[in-house]
This record gives C-alpha cells, structure tokens and sequence, in this order.
DNA sequence: AGACACTTGTATCGATTCGATATATACTGC
DNA sequence: GCAGTATATATCGAATCGATACAAGTGTCT
C-alpha cells in the first residue's frame, strides 16, 4: 500500500525518500514515517521495482524500472476487494488518474456503496445507545454521531467527484 | 493506546476479548484486530493490571486489578503531548468522563488549537498546489480539499463540545 | 434427526507501520 | 561566526494489521 503510493509518485519522475515523504504528507491523510518509508524502498528496490539513480549530495534519488511500471499497472487495475482500508483507497484515488477514464467511476460508486453499508451500521448502532436502558455514556454517544457524519459527508463528496467525473466524460 | 482503551473498558465491569473488540469497533473509529488485542490482553496481564476470571464455556472474562486502576488513572491524568494522534485523542475522549469535570475542557481546546494548526498548513498548502505552475492532479486536489474540510468540520463539532461541556458546567 | 451455515470465541503468524532516536550537512537570519 | 531550522538517510523495538486456523454454540431447513 505504501509501496503503491511510492510508485505511483515515481511515475512522474525520479524522488528521493524525503520528498516522497512530504508529497504523500501533503496529501493531507497520511503522515508517513520514516520506519515506514526507508524500509519500503529497500523493499521495492530489491524485488526490482525501483532503482536508485545517483542524487546530488546526500540524496539517494529512485526511478521506475519496467518491473516497478508493471507492479504498479498491476496494483492500479486489481479490483479493491471490500476489506480496502480507508487510506488504502485514498491512495487509489491520488492515483485515479493513471486509470482508464472510463473505469473510473466504478471505484468511486464501489467505495460510495461500501460507506453507505458503514452509514446503516453505524446508524442502527446509534439507535441501539440511545434506546438502551442503562444510557450509554455521552462522549462516547458524541464520537458515535460524530462518525456517522463524517461518513456522510464523505458519501457527498463521492457522490461531487463522480458528479465531476461524469460532466468531464461528456464534456470531453 | 490500545491498552489504555481496554482498561477504559475494563473500568465499567468485566469483559472478554470478543466483547472488548465489538466495544471499541462500535465507537465507529477503530476497528481493532484480533491480532492486536490478544497480544494486548496478555501485555497488561503480565504486567499485572488486569486478571482472568473464569469465563463461560471458552469465554475468558478479563478484570481490573488495583494495578490496572492505577495505570489507567496515570494515563487518563497524563496531559497528552502535541504529538497525540487522532486515534490517541478519540480513545481518551472515549473516557474523558472519568476525568474530573473541571479538566476536560483543557483536553477539548489542545485538541481544538492542534486542528487549527493543521488547518492552517493545510490551506497553504492548497493554495500553493492551485497557483503552481504546473497544475496538480485533480483527484489529489480533491484528497487535499477533502481532508481541509473534514479538519474543519472536526473544529466546528470540537466546539460544540465545548459549548456542552460548560453548559453543564454552569448548570449543573 | 441430520446437515448446513452462521455467529461466537480464542489464538498465532508474518509483514507492515509507527514513533523515537542517531547522525550529519546545508541554508538562513542575526 | 553562531544558533536555529530544514534537509536527508538510517535503524531499532514495539504496536498493529490482515489472514488464517480451529472449534464450540446456535439456528434453521427439510
């Protein structure tokens, strides 16, 4: 996951490990650390992936191989199974754009549909607090709310992007 | 973290492994891995905070000890560090009611201003991507504007929590 | 009664990721 | 020339994840 997220960075040019770093923290849902990122170069570096290109001074730069393409076509186009993680699928969408437009929506509605099932869960959970006989303590009722509409507002802002996806299809 | 969770739990009355799981996962923020609270159970047995009770049938109903009331009124006192992560908050939030009244504010408004931070370095960071020259990627833009208005919507329910919290105050 | 699926429940494995820390150079303002 | 901050790579131990295994209990269809 995280070694998706680097190659697909790569994609658009050689990157040593600190800029990665602060491109993927830019993304603004995901500060990844350095225990994390390091390790995941060796990794992609040793299965062939990837490929260190002198860098000036202390900077190890990397570069996509022809394998390391490949992975990531591979990792790009496998359809996300339901057990996707949130930040699994926010890496997806940083990289929606190397996908095949007309495949695009699909990931979107998947990921819709899959919060919607969270919503009713979530909802039926909510019910459940407030009619319980012993009451259920009020700042745990507050994060229950709180992530029920975060959930919503997150279905709406599919709900914009596939809105948005669909306008450039035809506009285009 | 994990562990202070599962104390919070423990606090209200026994409790095995299943149970604690369900517990946590419906907070709606968490949905914590078998291969996590397991470890975790025996991490805080062996430190003597909490004990086995005989359960029913397979089940392994866990308690607190005077070690683990201990343990978690120190973590629950401890004032948390800038470095807390969202997680870490929304546990402690979870329990925020076993903290005296006149404390919890403090841990709502830290919460608040550390938001605003990001919030702040956020938008710049939105601004430069939209005024750079060479334009960024219009799915990443989305992410970045996303997770800007799920910071800010985190603000406005912080402060309404707030607004609660010395509601009852003067009230009660 | 027997067969089947589903939920409940504990447990462990390897791999990933985190958070802290070490180390050192480059640049910036005073 | 000095302090402070940003840049940069690296590693360690511990926490967590996701998958999987195993098995008892519960319901339900025929």
């Amino acid at each position: 996951m995280l070694d998706f997220a680097i190659l697909g960075l790569l994609m658009e040019g050689p990157r040593h490990g600190y800029e990665l770093k602060h491109a993927l923290g830019e993304l603004g849902f995901w500060k990844v650390s350095f225990g994390s990122l390091y390790p995941a170069l060796r990794r992609l570096e040793k299965r062939g992936a990837i490929e260190a290109t002198g860098g000036t001074g202390r900077r190890k730069a990397y570069q996509m191989t022809d394998i390391g393409r490949e992975t990531f076509d591979t990792l790009l186009t496998a359809d996300p199974d339901a057990s996707e993680s949130d930040r699994a699928f926010q890496v997806r969408l940083a990289f929606l754009a190397h996908l095949p437009a007309d495949r695009r929506v699909k990931v979107l509605e998947e990921r819709r549909s899959k919060l919607s099932e969270q919503v009713k869960a979530s909802r039926a959970t909510l019910v459940e607090a407030r009619t319980s006989t012993k009451k259920t303590d009020r700042y745990r009722l507050a994060l229950m709310e709180h992530a029920l509409r975060t959930t919503e507002a997150d279905i709406a802002w599919l709900d914009g992007l596939v809105a948005a996806e669909r306008r450039v299809a035809t506009s285009g």
